[in-house]
RNA sequence: GGCCCCAUGGUCUAGCGGUUAGGACGUUGGCCUCUCACGCCGAAAUCCCGGGUUCAAGUCCCGGUGGGGUCACCA
């Protein structure tokens, strides 16, 4: 097999003097973003797609959108739409991708089977990979006990490896035995890896490192096969990703050696954070890109703010746009901490930046986004049998603009007859997580809206007309507004997370009664 | 718990051996002003700890601590 797929006229870039090239790699690169459609487009994934993206222009290279749609039971196609169109929103166009197309498609993984399939069976010829037969139930025992026994490597315990023959686990298979096909990890030594944005070496013992599923009994590849092929066969020389997968590089790493491949140069960035810390999740901060665009942050606004998430122009300027950051960008510039995403820092940014707009153009971003013909027609639609006059028309909707809502004027209309505080506070989050979980209701359309709600009625014992009653006052804080899931379909999945948090919030610090 | 990554005010960062440690958000005092906001001026607040290297360490090395990630037929 020949070496990583270089484009035409491509060079590598290394510095003449002592050390790593200022620009390691082949050049001009070839970048991508590789996000799975299993819910809302996620701030973390712009966040990554701003650094390749910045990474390509710079040395006029292509950044390529693949979609991983490997995980049967959680892609959908509704989620990567939405994918697509938040990038496109914040401006991060793509060169190849599953819309656009591109010479090394197809850019979605579940077209490309076949060639995973393909490449699995070398690895099994090759010796670089085995079957395995065992169940659920073994693996699940295998865990427990490892559990149990406080062992400190969790794990595949090679079962398979060691106990079925090539000549048997071949018979099994074409026998239409069920299993999966692992990555052998060679048994002593270690697999390291260069961190070009850390600028050192990771290095992990193979005991350290578990044979991993490369292909699933549903004979779709896990992402680390689909990823390592997609990689090399699209022509990828720099993969710059989060650094929850530097764990996972060295299984990459072997599989590139596997199959007699070069590998790319890897980055890995820092993980955004929650304000406490942990990994930016979203019971603790908005994390869907549509939670900053429906709530009016402009694009260039937010692009900004992540920029300075981790890299720097190296002077005391920290307002720039995408072109001012190519124009300086360079890795030593990039810091590999997990900076904290600061929502206040950004709404600092955000009205500075609303400010700066001439009236024409605040006027324009206002008619386009917050005033929406569409959006504003839906509204009427409720506000027309209701007011009595055109005047009244913007107090009525009020409701569907804006984010937080203050509850103070209506603290009273929340102590719902026999619901404790601690009750009425648990039913909201239970409401808000297991809308997440629900595949209709997270569309967040009226009537589907209306079935989860019902449905959720009975499983938690709460009537519909008390659960409703909350809910409006959540979404509106008033006691009167249009039917509830048109309002809650009106004003948004993102913002009516974020005023379910809010009354949560608000309650909690209420006195219990 | 094993492995791995990270470490400058509360937060994002500048700093790349010698600085009164700079900027921004936030907090706070004041000015402006019919109110608020904007704007302007000011203040408090940081190099995680301990060793080492060096004439000199926030800056380099080691250890500790803390935080994070990861240990799925999810990505």
């Amino acid at each position: 097999m020949s070496a990583a797929a270089s484009p035409e006229g491509a060079s590598r870039a290394e510095d003449a003097g002592a050390g790593a090239p200022a620009v390691p790699g082949i050049l001009p690169p070839r970048v991508r973003i590789a996000p799975s459609p299993t819910g809302d487009p996620h701030v973390g994934t712009a966040y990554i797609g701003l650094f390749n993206y910045v990474f390509a222009r710079k040395h006029g290279g292509q950044f390529i959108l693949r979609i991983e749609d490997t995980d049967q039971e959680r892609s959908t196609t509704s989620s990567e739409a939405a994918i697509l169109e938040a990038l496109r929103w914040l401006g991060l166009t793509w060169d190849e991708g599953p819309d656009v197309g591109g010479p090394r498609g197809p850019y979605r993984q579940s077209e490309r089977l076949e060639l995973y399939r393909a490449h699995v069976a070398r690895l099994l010829e090759s010796g670089h990979a085995y079957r395995c037969f065992c169940t659920r139930e073994r693996l699940d025992a295998v865990r427990q006990a490892q559990l149990a026994a406080k062992s400190s490597h969790l794990g595949y315990d090679g079962h398979c490896r060691r106990t079925v023959s090539a000549a048997d686990s071949a018979a099994r298979a074409a026998a239409g035995e069920a299993h999966t096909v692992r990555l052998k990890i060679p048994e002593g030594g270690e697999t390291s890896f260069f961190d070009h944005l850390r600028r050192e070496t990771i290095s992990f013992a193979h005991e350290t490192i578990d044979d991993q599923v490369l292909l699933k009994s549903d004979g779709f590849p896990t992402y680390h096969l689909a990823n390592v092929v997609d990689d090399h066969l699209m022509g990828i020389t720099h993969v710059i990703r989060g650094e929850e997968w530097i764990t996972s590089t060295p299984k990459h790493v072997l599989l590139y050696q596997a199959f007699g491949w070069e590998a790319p140069c890897f980055f890995h960035l820092g993980l955004l954070r929650n304000l406490d810390r942990s990994k930016l999740s979203k019971r603790k901060n908005p994390v869907s890109i549509f939670h900053y665009r429906d709530l009016g942050y402009l694009p260039a606004t937010l692009l900004n703010f992540m920029a300075t998430l981790g890299f720097s122009l190296g002077d005391d300027r920290e307002r720039f746009t995408v072109d001012e950051m190519i124009a300086h960008f360079d890795w030593s510039r990039v810091h590999a901490g997990g900076p904290v995403f600061d929502p206040a820092k950004l709404d600092a940014w955000s009205a500075a930046d609303l400010r700066a707009l001439s009236i024409d153009a605040l006027h324009a971003e206002v008619m386009a986004r917050v005033l929406a013909p569409e959006r504003l027609k839906a509204l009427l639609v409720h506000a027309q049998p209701r007011v009595d006059r055109l005047d009244d028309v913007i107090p009525y909707i009020s409701f569907a603009f804006g984010g937080a809502l203050d509850y103070a004027p209506i603290k009273d209309k929340l102590r719902l007859k026999g619901r404790s505080r601690d009750a009425t506070v648990a039913v909201l989050e239970d409401y808000a997580q297991a809308i997440e979980k629900d595949p209709e209701a997270r569309t967040f359309e009226a009537a589907a809206l209306e079935a989860f709600s019902r449905g959720f009625c009975e499983r938690s014992g709460w009537k519909a007309k008390e659960l409703f009653t909350l809910l409006r006052l959540a979404v509106t804080a008033r006691t009167a507004a249009p039917p509830l899931f048109d309002t809650m379909a009106i004003c948004g999945k993102d913002r009516c997370r974020l005023r379910l948090r809010g009354l949560v919030e608000f309650l909690r610090a209420e006195p219990e009664w």
